[in-house]
DNA sequence: AGTGAAAGTACAGCTGA
DNA sequence: TCAGCTGTACTTTCACT
């Protein structure tokens, strides 16, 4: 489904659109070159094809009162492949996990946590994650403060790559 | 500036326009139970307030050629304010880190980074991260497969915390 | 290009301090 | 009484064929 190559208006568009979600059409129109048809049909087609996986709003974590951001490694005693599968799907039922990815190395998950404050997320740490079956070790890190916090992919650095290959 | 008490009706809409970014206004007053008016003068308020910072498409990183994810955490030598700020700096030029948090611990930064392949992240690890000053210690794992990535922030626990003060 | 729908504006009515 | 929010009516702009 998701196989056909992308041309330089196509990557325009998805630069634009990862910058600002909700641009119109005829905006996104005129930044990219062409008029607005043609341009509505590529990004309906880059829906289509899995290029784009959605639209999402940007909220302010902290004004909304979560207050606490923590990154989490786990490890588990167990890395078959059933446990494994066990412990991901715990996590995406676990609303305060934000992100989980399986690492290489010595940890084998690494969370991104957020939560209302230190003591609600001492409650899910000791409450949820270490009584789960599995887990072996969690090692967890506060965050003091966000330096950056870019959404997605650089577009710039896919423009040079594709100039130079070329 | 942002300090304004939210109601319910202004959480939803935050809820509504996380999930989906690009959703009408009509539809998005429809479910919040207001009348479309209202309800956009509502989501410019939460635009100037800084509660909504952004909207955003999410873009398949694989698809488009980023194969590769990383975490590194970063210890430096000194951790002087300056020098925590000039690391942060650099962060914010180097187009494959997209995300930089300063935590506590051992650890003083954890970078999430993308690259098109391992070799080009390679170049990128041996010629910038560690080569900048004052950079001590720099430990990298791979993102084997990702089970979960979320946006934001969970509105349900929002919801319920709410309503046990209430 | 043209139609139908949505965004955005102005104004008037309602509600709660 | 007055501030603030809501809904109706209308114009402009956009989405879509």
């Amino acid at each position: 489904m998701a196989g056909t190559r992308l041309d330089p208006i196509d990557r325009k568009i998805l630069a634009e659109l990862q910058a600002d979600g909700r641009m119109t059409n005829v905006e996104l129109a005129k930044r990219v070159g062409i008029s607005a048809p043609p341009c509505l049909r590529r990004v309906r087609t880059l829906e289509e094809q899995g290029y784009i996986k959605g639209y999402h709003a940007e909220v302010d974590a902290r004004e909304l009162g979560f207050e606490v951001q923590v990154f989490a490694m786990v490890g588990l005693a167990s890395q078959a492949e059933v446990d494994l599968s066990a412990f991901e799907a715990k996590c995406r039922e676990w609303p305060l996990v934000r992100e989980c990815h399986m690492l290489n190395g010595e940890v084998d998950f690494i969370l991104k946590c957020v939560a209302p404050d230190l003591s609600s997320f001492q409650s899910f740490l000791t409450g949820d994650l270490l009584t789960t079956p599995n887990v072996a070790s969690v090692k967890t890190s506060l965050v003091i403060r966000g330096a950056k916090d870019e959404p997605g992919v650089p577009f710039d650095v896919l423009e040079q790559r594709l100039e130079t290959q070329a």
